[in-house]
DNA sequence: GGGAATGTTTACCACTTGGTAAGTGAATCG
DNA sequence: CGATTCACTTACCAAGTGGTAAACATTCCC
């Protein structure tokens, strides 16, 4: 709603000014997130926009500034991509699952999203407390929904903050760490993914179900 | 015994010479695994160093040149690390609680180690195929030794491949994604780590054992 | 002991970096 | 329509980048 209301009349100069700065911000989450803060200059951003580097700069005063913006983008779309799997109908098992899938989805499609986040933790210090804090309210209802779960006897009992860790980790491991899979004689071809989120969801399966009683 | 055969007088100009090489790629492991390649530049390495970036120059002709050299140290350092466990005594899940000790008493003691690989990899291109390389060896030890381990039935029967990417990413997440426990509520204490262990090592073991019969 | 090999430094270079200052053309508004 | 605001560009700059060339000190070897 707040969108409704704050967006001007269509091509207006406001309009396009923001159509800029969102393509900005996609191009820098992209790149920033695959090949790391650092060793993207603002002239290479630029010069995948099409633009001059100036032009970046009129719309944030420097580059760590660009990069708060970024942050807080990547933890709106991650938000948008996870949050809706919490509410999603069922229970117990079949909702985990809905999530594994969903996150391995976001893995092929936007790894380069998952790739900021952990880009942002290395690079620590207030970027890292930005997305820490934007990414507060999606973590404590995720958590909840783990100690429902758990008081319901779903799944098993354990430390829910840990269980989140572990359970991102996991997948995000199992979906990202590319090199790590072609050490182990596994090329990243879209049934191996078939495959390997098979594989991965009986290993979570094991780890989390309670057992029945 | 290679070692000692090679091994000039102690106190020479090649041992000395030797000993800068090791430092060197001792400090630039430690900056690249934490800052990343790109963040480091040979002025600030040679600055950690006390020397020039010059002296560095001369020994590795340039930064592409050092950072293959820099793998090979890493892969090596690793393979020390955790080849060993895979000898020692015990079998079936006693062996894995060991592995994973030492692992998270790595991820404890040299971040910077499990960094430089994620961020190897990150790099892709020609490092990220030496890294392969030179760890070969040593996954393939791990995958043969978790085939036996099945076939004995004392794990569960899966995957190797993907059960060695599930339990690495598993370990190195838990053991490393410092903001991502942080953003949980987690501060990485030495308290706090003994209880990730266990919690972890039950999620494993609920995941990884062969129900008995 | 003297010349040669070796490890390191000083001096330098072309290029890239993030960032500033001033200018320009178009959309907006009175 | 004319002034102004806006989005952006051209022209710079100082600091830092990886890398080269040559001078220098020390150790080695005959």
């Amino acid at each position: 709603m707040a969108a409704v209301i704050t967006s001007p009349p269509k091509g207006s100069r406001a309009a396009r000014t923001r159509a800029t700065e969102d393509r900005i911000l996609s191009v820098a989450l992209e790149s920033f997130g695959t090949k790391g803060f650092d060793s993207v200059s603002l002239d290479d951003l630029a010069a995948d926009l099409g633009i001059t580097k100036q032009a970046i700069l009129y719309h944030w005063s420097s580059k760590r500034v660009l990069l708060d913006a970024v942050i807080d983008r990547a933890a709106l779309e991650l938000i948008i991509e996870f949050d809706g799997a919490l509410s999603e109908e069922g229970s117990g098992w079949s909702r985990v699952e809905s999530i594994v899938r969903r996150i391995f989805r976001v893995a092929m499609r936007r790894p380069e999203l998952l790739g900021f986040i952990r880009e942002i933790s290395r690079i620590g210090g207030d970027a890292s407390l930005r997305v820490t804090a934007d990414l507060e309210p999606f973590v404590s209802r995720a958590t909840t929904y783990f100690e429902r779960e758990m008081d319901e006897g779903r799944i098993r009992r354990c430390d829910s903050g840990l269980l989140l860790v572990s359970a991102y980790s996991t997948v995000l491991g199992a979906a990202t760490e590319v090199e790590v899979l072609r050490a182990v004689g596994i090329e990243p071809t879209l049934r191996s993914t078939v495959v390997r989120r098979r594989e991965l969801l009986s290993f979570l399966h094991a780890a989390m179900v309670a057992p029945q009683g």
